[in-house]
RNA sequence: GGACAGGUGGCGGAGCGGUCAAUCGCAGCAGACUGUAAAUCUGCCGCCCAUCGGGCUACGAAGGUUCAAAUCCUUCCCUGUCCA
């Protein structure tokens, strides 16, 4: 157990003896956070089509993302800072990490440029530019006020060439050193996490996880994946990285994954994870069921009267029948947007409860065969 | 009764001699979505076989002109507006 240092203290309750599999407690400023975790994403300081009080009261996310590259942008960092920081502005009481925008250099590639200096941003919104450096994203994340930060990292795009991922790698530890040592004198009560990247090359990630680990992080994040590479390419990266990463320091993925990828990403070892499938999907229709993915326009649920998971208890499966949604969706309603982020963020919460509870009792090898043999409905 | 304007695929609505099985929107059917430029995007959407592709029937009805007609002509039927 680390010392309650730069805001963030990681005890390690558990960890499975046969996978890497691990069980602990996140020790933040805003709440204790169990791991391992799912993180619903509210990029704009909000998590889309719900109140902090559901994803309080009925998810009991501990902790949740928003973005720094967006909130910079708007409604500014400086305004969210007057008016008492991200938790007070979104009114949530819990933890929050902020991404620093390092995923925005791959999904906005075509109007930013990578220098050594840092990414000069040409604003979606105006297009006015802004540049971000490894030191100014950590002035504008203490200025949010979120109780983990990350470090500015070149999400690379995939494919990549060797070359081009070598030396994007290098730079982004570059960058993670500066912000460190930026941070390092600012003395804030906030942690700040680096990300290891690599691209698809396990020899350069192991490389670059190797450097990050001499900043004695209060934990690491691993990065660069859900770039479009196939999916047993990311579980491998992470496999190659997580080992090398302090036993002590909690451990983050960033961007995944599908249900039933979560408990591949534990069994690699890793604490933290987020996603924006859930939600997002669930605007677009898509719900993740214990029986599977339910696409609710489809025809066969005209006249479904049954819930849309019965081994589901949030409030959109104790209430609401399949038809009932189905035609929600199809009528635009905006109610359904909220039922259905609902449902999909509980499905998401509850499998990494059940896994949490399994590696806490001991139970996580027959867990996890289970999931791979799809016994078990971790989908 | 008269004068105009129209009748196009489930609906709305383009097209006005060949490149039209027919733009587009809606509805319908399916698919995608992984550190959120996403309440978004993509495909199919006359019928039959089909992998490319091929065949058939079609733009109110019936005739006609033309190598060629949803597009031009004639008659008829129907709809809307206006005038008696």
């Amino acid at each position: 157990m680390s010392e309650l240092k730069e805001g963030l203290r990681f005890e390690l309750q558990a960890q499975c003896p046969v996978t890497g599999a691990r069980a602990g407690l996140m020790h933040t400023p805003h709440g204790i956070v169990e791991t391992p975790v799912f993180m619903p994403v509210g990029t704009q300081a909000t998590v889309k089509s719900l109140m902090p009080r559901q994803i309080e009261e009925e998810l009991d996310a501990k902790i949740i993302l928003s973005n720094t590259y967006h909130l910079y942008l708007r409604p500014g960092h400086e305004i969210v800072r007057q008016l008492g920081g991200l938790h007070k502005f979104m009114n949530w009481p819990r933890a929050i990490l902020t991404d620093s925008g390092g995923f925005q250099v791959w999904s906005l590639s075509k109007i930013r440029k990578v220098t050594e200096e840092g990414v000069l941003f040409h604003s979606h919104l105006n297009g006015d530019r802004h540049l971000f450096t490894p030191e100014s994203t950590v002035d504008t994340q203490i200025a949010l006020g979120s109780d983990i930060m990350m470090v500015l990292d070149e999400c690379i795009e995939y494919p990549a060439t060797r070359d081009a991922v070598a030396s994007s790698t290098r730079r982004t530890n570059r960058w993670a050193a500066q912000a460190f040592a930026h941070y390092r004198r600012q003395n804030a009560n906030q942690a700040l996490f680096p990300i290891v990247q690599g691209g698809m090359y396990t020899d350069l990630r192991r490389e670059c996880a190797a450097e990050l680990v001499e900043l004695d992080a209060p934990g690491y994040a691993i990065g660069g994946l859900s770039v479009g590479e196939p999916r047993d390419l990311s579980l491998a990266m992470v496999e190659a990285t997580a080992p090398l990463l302090p036993v002590a320091k909690p451990r983050y993925v960033m961007g995944v994954g599908k249900p039933e990828e979560l408990i591949e990403y534990v069994a690699g070892g890793i604490d933290m994870m987020d996603c924006v499938m859930p939600s997002r999907n669930a605007r677009n229709g898509c719900l993740f069921t214990s029986g599977g993915k339910v696409v609710i326009k489809n025809a066969q649920y005209r006249e479904d009267a049954g819930p849309l998971d019965p081994a589901c208890s949030c409030y959109t499966c104790r209430n609401f029948s399949r038809a009932y949604l189905r035609h929600l969706f199809l009528a635009e309603e905006i109610l359904f947007s909220v039922l259905a982020t609902l449902h999909n963020l509980k499905h998401y919460l509850d499998i990494m409860r059940r896994i949490r509870q399994a590696i806490l009792l001991g139970d996580f090898p027959r867990l996890l065969a289970a999931a791979r043999a799809a016994e078990l409905d971790l989908k």
